[in-house]
DNA sequence: TAAATTTAACCATTATATTGGTAAATATGT
DNA sequence: ACATATTTACCAATATAATGGTTAAATTTA
């Protein structure tokens, strides 16, 4: 089963996380667009698979204590390159 | 031992991967950014740390196929929220 | 039901990422 | 040593993300 995924695909996703975590804090969009110093009309288009900045995107990653994470990601993410299965 | 992460490490890490893939690649900066249809100064900006936008990250990710370990580590990164630990 | 909240979609302006170019500095190869 | 390739740093112009605002639709609450 040959999954093709694209970037609009992935844009949608990390919207649709950012949405989440967004709601699962009971978060507006106005009350964290307030917290990061972005406008709403930002966090709605990165909810909305909108292109964005990396340091938007961040921002909101940061406010819900994901750098961390992230940060560990990316070096799995490299790991992963290294052993990639060819089947 | 706390570690306190910026989004600027993150944003130079992710540069630094970068780099080291194109590099891994063979790559020059020019055939990188042709290869994506971007400027080089574009992946100079990424390489260095400075703010980009989401897409041509992606572009990246996508070039050395790491999209598909991109997409599950998002969904990861939601686990790892959920199962955080407070010591 | 109505009222309040949130979301969505649009617009003009501003801020900034991207582009394409140049030139200088580094690194690499012959 | 030289020549080549790459990187770095700058710049003005362009493209586009971000902003602040309005209005309408959709959702939630009383």
């Amino acid at each position: 089963m040959l999954e093709i995924i694209t970037i609009k695909d992935v844009k949608v996703k990390i919207g649709e996380r950012c949405k989440a975590l967004r709601k699962s804090n009971g978060l507006s969009r106005d009350e964290l667009a307030e917290a990061l110093d972005v406008s709403s009309t930002t966090i709605q288009n990165i909810e909305n698979g909108k292109n964005a900045t990396l340091d938007n995107i961040l921002k909101v990653a940061n406010h819900f204590g994901l750098l961390q994470s992230i940060t560990k990601e990316i070096d799995k993410v490299i790991i992963d390159q290294n052993n990639i299965s060819l089947y």
